[in-house]
Formats: structure tokens, sequence, C-alpha cells
DNA sequence: CCCTGATTCGC
DNA sequence: GCGAATCAGG
């Protein structure tokens, strides 16, 4: 997946309105909060407003020249993910802004599992219950996949669901 | 443990 | 330039 204008654009955008680069990742879709970070640091946009903390890094010594030559990159699983992106799920997660091109965004490869679209009727205890659309529309649904036993909802919602909470308890 | 951004460095 | 690994922290 490469930085194309459009893609560079709306980080910029994501990342101007504070949110963070776990959630622009999901937005943009194939890459992973460390690529959006990395670009954003060669933007030369990181500040954001204010410094986080004070953090002083260079402690570590790379274990460059007298370690060994051996290549010890991970070659981490590159996940495979197919999956429809969750249209309504952002739409809740960014009720207040404008919203013009997030949601016609490639949906090739974002990690958002295809909504079952079930009824209420249709949960169960181990069914995502993250609704989907208004409730009081006729198209209202359920994501439906399966739940953890952590929550209501599926792993994918459970994060979007709680994440932005902890967020705003901290941020802002 | 979850998460956050920051930095380094092999590619 | 890119981004995984790592770091430092909440």
């Amino acid at each position: 997946m490469n930085w194309t204008d459009e893609r560079v654009e709306t980080l910029k955008k994501l990342w101007a309105e504070g949110l963070s680069a776990s959630q622009i990742a999901a937005q943009l879709g194939g890459v992973s909060r460390n690529a959006v970070i990395g670009k954003v640091h060669r933007l030369k946009l990181s500040s954001r407003g204010r410094a986080a903390s004070p953090r002083t890094r260079q402690k570590k010594a790379p274990q460059a020249t007298t370690n060994a030559p051996s290549t010890a990159r991970r070659p981490r699983n590159t996940r495979p993910v197919t999956a429809t992106i969750g249209a309504t799920a952002l739409q809740a997660q960014f009720e207040e802004e404008p919203v013009a091109r997030t949601y016609l965004r490639p949906v090739s490869d974002v990690v958002v599992p295809i909504s079952r679209k079930l009824s209420l009727v249709q949960l169960t205890e181990v069914t995502c219950k993250w609704p989907n659309g208004d409730p009081l529309s006729e198209e209202f649904s359920f994501c439906g996949n399966e739940a953890g036993e952590s929550g209501p909802y599926c792993n994918y919602h459970s994060r979007i669901a709680y994440q932005p909470v902890s967020e705003r308890r901290r941020a802002r």
C-alpha cells in the first residue's frame, strides 16, 4: 500500500483532528499505526498542538556493530485480512465530523468484520451487539459476529467501542 | 494488559 | 521513503 496524495491528505486531516495513529491506520486501511506515525514524522507534522510529555529518548544502544550480524528481523505475520469496512461504525465514531471521503475509501483490507446484519431478536449471548445505523431505521441491524467472552462486542467492535472512551478520558 | 506517540534503522 | 521493532510512557 503506497501513500497516494489522497491517503496522505486523509492522514493529515485525521491527524489534525486529533485521532490516534492507530485509528487513522484503521481508517486508511492497509497500514499499521507505525506506518502512520512514521509518515507523520516524515511529513513533519508530528507536534499536533502540544507535546505529550518531555520524553527523552536516546538511551538504547542499538545492537548494530558489535552484535551478531544475523538478520534477527521477525517476519511478523502480515495479516491477510479481507473484510468490509464498517461504514456505520465509522459513522458512529465520527458523528460530529462532516465526513467526506472516509467512507468512499477502497474497502480492500480493513480490519473490520463483515456485519451479519442481525436483528434484535436474533442476538444471542455470543453475537456482537454493535449497532449498525439508526436504531429507529428500517435498515438497523447488529454486527452479529462472534463476540468474545470479554464483552458484548466482537474483537473489532470492542476496540472502536472502548478505545475512544479511554482516549477522551485521557486526552480531552 | 490495554493503549499512546517517538525513534531507530534495515530495507 | 517506508514501516517494524523498539522504546518510553499513561
